[in-house]
DNA sequence: ATTTATATTTTGTATGTACAAACAAAATAA
DNA sequence: TTATTTTGTTTGTACATACAAAATATAAAT
């Protein structure tokens, strides 16, 4: 069957793992009862209480507006604490966040195990470097 | 700053890259009228005509419910027709679909070409076999 | 032949994400 | 000091995708 264009699409292959590895990071993060991305959101929160919305946008790498959401979000939770600071938007982390501050590093290291056991530890770190090195060159153009 | 535990998380570099590429790929397959996937789809089927349902969700990794959302679309399209073989869909190009072919092509060509031209041929090249090859490891858990 | 089990598809609902436009505050220039 | 531009945030809307449950249709077993 005339398919092997699939495999050789850098568009394809890329959200194909992310597909995968997204439903096995939603499994580990269930018992924080966040998702993934908002996890990684409150650990860059607690790590550095005042950041602004630009800097976590940036440092996530999505755009503003879906940030809004996601703290909007995290707020409504009582999890994350608005302030704002002229047109910029200073975010704080709750008492609460800080509650769930390790139970999420957990979720973290028993998925970074999972996926380690699977492609093993060399592999996985080379895949995981060289997706950063190609998403810094493509996010330029 | 502490966080550092983004670079080093697979799952947050995977859905990285993903979203850098995909924006690309929207990009490039803006001529066709079609986003990327539903591209990919349609080469599918006019590669096999009459594939079923399940093998194309296969193909595509993903899910069938999202596979009928995406038939669905390109049915109301008239791009493709579905012809219901006992419990199993089998679908068809339709000849609207054979005429956009060329440009379908086109535009993974042109995908292609630019961001190879960013991470260079042979880097792209392993990168994207690698993806594959991650994929499929996890995708059996 | 009727019931039961199995496989495929569809539907309802929810989530993550983006873009474009609107808005608000600040910085710069006149 | 007022007018213009830039920067950061929010809102409306849309889309890709998933899960769980329902529907549909075949095949298997009694």
């Amino acid at each position: 069957m005339d398919d092997g264009f699939l495999q050789t699409c850098l568009f394809f292959t890329a959200n194909r793992l992310g597909r995968a590895i997204t439903k096995m990071a939603e499994e580990e993060f269930a018992p924080t009862g966040l998702s993934p991305m908002y996890g990684y959101l409150i650990r860059l929160v607690a790590g550095a209480p005042g950041i602004s919305q630009k800097e976590l946008a940036e440092k996530l790498s999505i755009t503003p507006s879906t940030l809004t959401r996601f703290v909007d979000k995290l707020e409504a939770k009582r999890l994350v604490e608005r302030k704002g600071q002229g047109k910029t938007v200073l975010v704080y982390p709750t008492k609460k966040a800080e509650e769930l501050l390790e139970s999420i590093r957990q979720a973290s290291r028993n998925l970074h195990d999972r996926y380690e056991a699977l492609l093993g530890a060399d592999a996985a770190k080379r895949l995981t470097e060289d997706l950063n090195a190609s998403s810094a060159l493509l996010e330029r153009h």
